[in-house]
DNA sequence: ATAAGAATGATATGTTGTATCATGCGCCCC
DNA sequence: GGGGCGCATGATACAACATATCATTCTTAT
């Protein structure tokens, strides 16, 4: 991704928050830029280190927190249960219809990437789900997979 | 669950942990047992507390961890990563083909369901990651729902 | 009986996450 | 432009989840 790619999705996403009045301040916007940025989603404590490395000066594991779930309800960012690592969500730029996201994660590069399930599928689940006695509520799908690059240089 | 059903499951139990060249220990069975008869998922450290008030002397939260994972191994034991909680494996009775287990999970009362989701489901997502340029590997689906129970008594 | 190996205990520590109170900083109103 | 309000961040403590490692006990085979 290049500045300008970054500066677009940066400035977007103050757009969204503004819309929530919520504000994008230079240190949300920065753990934003970082995750952006990084190949794998990032725990909270690697997000402390790479702020620490990057930024000169510091921020506590705490205000990480803080801001990641700032940046979760505004949809910018997403957790993944599966590893408690943070990625930036995939569709800030575009349109960012923030239905339920779901996952591909790598299970040897790590690298996470972010999909649309078609509803049929999803019906599908829905209707099965409606059979066994429960209702489907928001279901964030993270698969465990192998990359093609990964499989390709695979042993 | 009555008791005959609970001594002919961990009986089955034993021949599986047999069969694998493994034992079922008096607490590794009575570890499996107080996570047959929960209604919800126990996370290790709250095994160790109903251990410790069920069997007078008191169980190592270590070794809580590590009989967990030797009943993880032999499939008799599953963990739902999206809440660190482990649950009994529902298919201990009957064959035991242990594909990849999914689960329906009640947000409101915690009970865990666990479901076999058919092949054309799975095959639909598997070509839908293969178009996204990954491979499918184990995926054991963790469901974000609510129960009848619940829904019915909602406010 | 005894040695080998498996199971468990004890202790320490690492990782992830939350609670709480203090401090700083921007913004609005007059 | 000073004063005060509210949001953002810092600092500290601690809770919850998990692993590493070495010691001890129990099983089993010979």
């Amino acid at each position: 991704m290049n500045k300008q790619q970054l500066s677009r999705i940066t400035s977007k996403a103050r757009d969204i928050c503004a819309r929530s009045g919520g504000r994008l301040t230079e240190k949300r916007q920065r753990v934003l830029e970082i995750l952006l940025l990084s190949d794998t989603p990032l725990s909270a404590y690697e997000l402390t280190d790479v702020y620490g490395r990057a930024c000169a000066e510091s921020m506590p594991t705490m205000s990480v927190y803080r801001i990641l779930k700032f940046l979760e309800d505004e949809h910018l960012v997403h957790k993944l249960n599966s590893t408690n690592k943070y990625v930036a969500c995939a569709h800030i730029a575009r349109g960012h219809a923030h239905e339920i996201p779901q996952f591909l994660i790598c299970g040897k590069c790590q690298s996470a990437k972010e999909i649309a399930i078609p509803t049929s599928i999803v019906d599908g689940l829905g209707k099965l789900v409606g059979k066994a006695g429960y209702t489907l509520m928001n279901s964030q799908l993270e698969l465990q997979c192998l990359c093609d690059q990964c499989s390709v240089g695979a042993s």
